[in-house]
RNA sequence: GCGGGUGUAGCUCAGUCGGUUAGAGCGCCAGUUUGUGGCACUGGAGGUCGCCGGUUCAAUCCCGGUCACUCGCCCCA
């Protein structure tokens, strides 16, 4: 092909792909601000240690996966690989924990160094929405509600299970790890080398490992659920009940675990299977400790991001907008009263294109591939006799309509429930 | 970052056991129709066969590298 073509992992959204990429985040915009999340945007590029603080060393986010530079004044910068730490980061730097909770909305582009895959991308774009300051579990059950309402708005839950676990507090993860550590190192020159390394940098991880020979280890695995303090048993408890009451379907996913050190309790994904490896469409889950490893008070969070791209791919709707009619000039004498016309019906509120080039069969043409059902025609004739040809393009019928009459004829035709759609 | 597959027209794909002008369908443009689209017919444009190098008298085809896409691992949205 062309040497002309985007940066690996990048794509343009041309018109036919903005149509999902819109459709996804205009229903999750709309669903979130049914539990009262307020839309916000944070830079696409953060000082790097609003990303390396809290996600750590151990994490492959960080350590593999971060576009980052030093800008012209020294100052190492970070593109976002994910909006949680910037969301909580503006939290801290606004001001705003004086006025908690919180509950934003947010969608922009993510950036990830990662090799390429469907559904993989190195520039991606996510919808979020975190919860900030409430402990409780309801506030789990509520953001992961609005996750399932997002996901049922364009289509796709019944295209996804939702896995559901438990990390237990700090107490609880500390003491879990500890045991897991001392169960897997009786073990490890049996495991596959990826979780040799993870044993050392994270070894909750091992846990999800597709690895069939660590599988067979973590079978005999101490559990995690068994590690769960009473408090941490509670919370995950009420959460679970709030589902059920609420009837969003979950399936318990003991071995679905977060790396980032600041997660506790709550962890869920949706996932389905109809898009390949990448089958995480949305997830996420309580991020207590995040505040305060970002240098901020400590303040509790819950929320989750969901691919858009992902979303997209799974949701079959997307529409395109297009004009609703389109004012034809039958000759060149008449391009003037044309484009006249065509102004007075958009005061009027119609959507109208004016197509320019060729005759008037070209024109006709360009109408009817794009969709246009109904033409405006007037040229001389008609200028002079102060009426136009209203052509219905669907059932080919014309009908004389005196320009007086045009708005209120058009309006008896065309449906005002907005702009006319085609895909 | 690791392993496999693919790369021929705008799109979906044939094809050349290495040999003169590389094909089809769809799409696009034009005409039949100089005030009327869809249908039909006729004609036309469009490809350095991803890129670079090697082998060869000769490479789109074989070999190496590279880039991109794709499947899996890793990780996640």
């Amino acid at each position: 092909m062309s040497k002309l073509q985007p940066v690996r992992g990048t794509s343009d959204l041309l018109p036919v792909d903005m149509a999902g990429h819109r459709f996804v985040v205009d229903n999750a915009r709309n669903a979130s601000a049914q539990y009262g999340f307020q839309e916000m945007a944070t830079p696409i590029f953060e000082f790097t240690e609003v990303f390396s603080k809290p996600l750590g060393t151990s994490s492959d986010v960080v350590t593999k996966e971060t576009y980052s530079f030093e800008d012209r004044g020294g100052e190492r910068i970070t593109l976002r690989p994910e909006n949680t730490a910037g969301v909580v980061r503006a939290m801290i730097s606004g001001g705003l924990t004086q006025s908690l909770p919180l509950k934003f909305f947010y969608a922009g582009p993510m950036f990830r160094y990662e090799r390429p895959q469907k559904g993989r991308m190195r520039q991606f774009h996510q919808i979020g929405i975190e919860y900030l300051g409430p402990t409780d579990a309801l506030a789990d059950a509520e953001i992961i509600a609005c996750g399932a309402r997002v996901l049922a708005d364009i289509g796709v839950l019944d295209k996804c299970v939702l896995h559901l676990n438990s990390l237990g507090d700090t107490e609880s993860r500390l003491a879990y790890r500890a045991a897991l550590v001392d169960y897997l190192g009786g073990h490890e020159a049996a495991l596959s080398d990826d979780s040799k390394q993870r044993l050392a940098v994270n070894p909750l991880r091992i846990l999800d490992s597709k690895d069939a020979g660590d599988r067979a280890i973590i079978a005999d695995a101490p559990r995690l659920q068994d590690h769960l303090n009473d408090q941490s048993k509670a919370h995950f408890a009420t959460l679970t009940a709030a589902l059920d009451a609420a009837s969003i379907a979950w399936k318990f996913d003991p071995l679905l675990v977060r790396g980032l050190d600041y997660y506790c309790h709550t962890a869920f994904e949706f996932i389905t299977d109809a898009l390949g490896a990448q089958g995480t469409v949305l997830g996420g889950g309580r991020y207590d400790g995040l505040s305060e490893m970002l240098g901020g008070p400590a303040i509790a969070g819950v929320g989750w991001a969901g691919g858009i791209e992902r979303l997209a791919m799974l949701a079959a709707g997307g529409m395109v907008a297009v004009p609703q009619l389109a004012v034809v000039a039958a000759d060149n004498d008449s391009d003037q009263h044309a484009f006249k016309l065509a102004e007075q019906l958009r005061d009027a509120g119609f959507s109208v294109d004016l197509p320019t080039a060729g005759n008037m069969g070209k024109k006709m043409k360009k109408l009817d591939k794009a969709g246009i059902n109904i033409a405006v025609i007037m040229g001389g004739d008609e200028v002079e006799r102060g009426v136009v040809q209203l052509r219905n393009l669907s059932d080919g019928s014309q009908d004389e309509v005196a320009r007086d009459a045009l708005v209120s004829a058009l309006s008896s035709i065309i449906s005002h429930a907005g702009n006319n759609v085609d895909q």
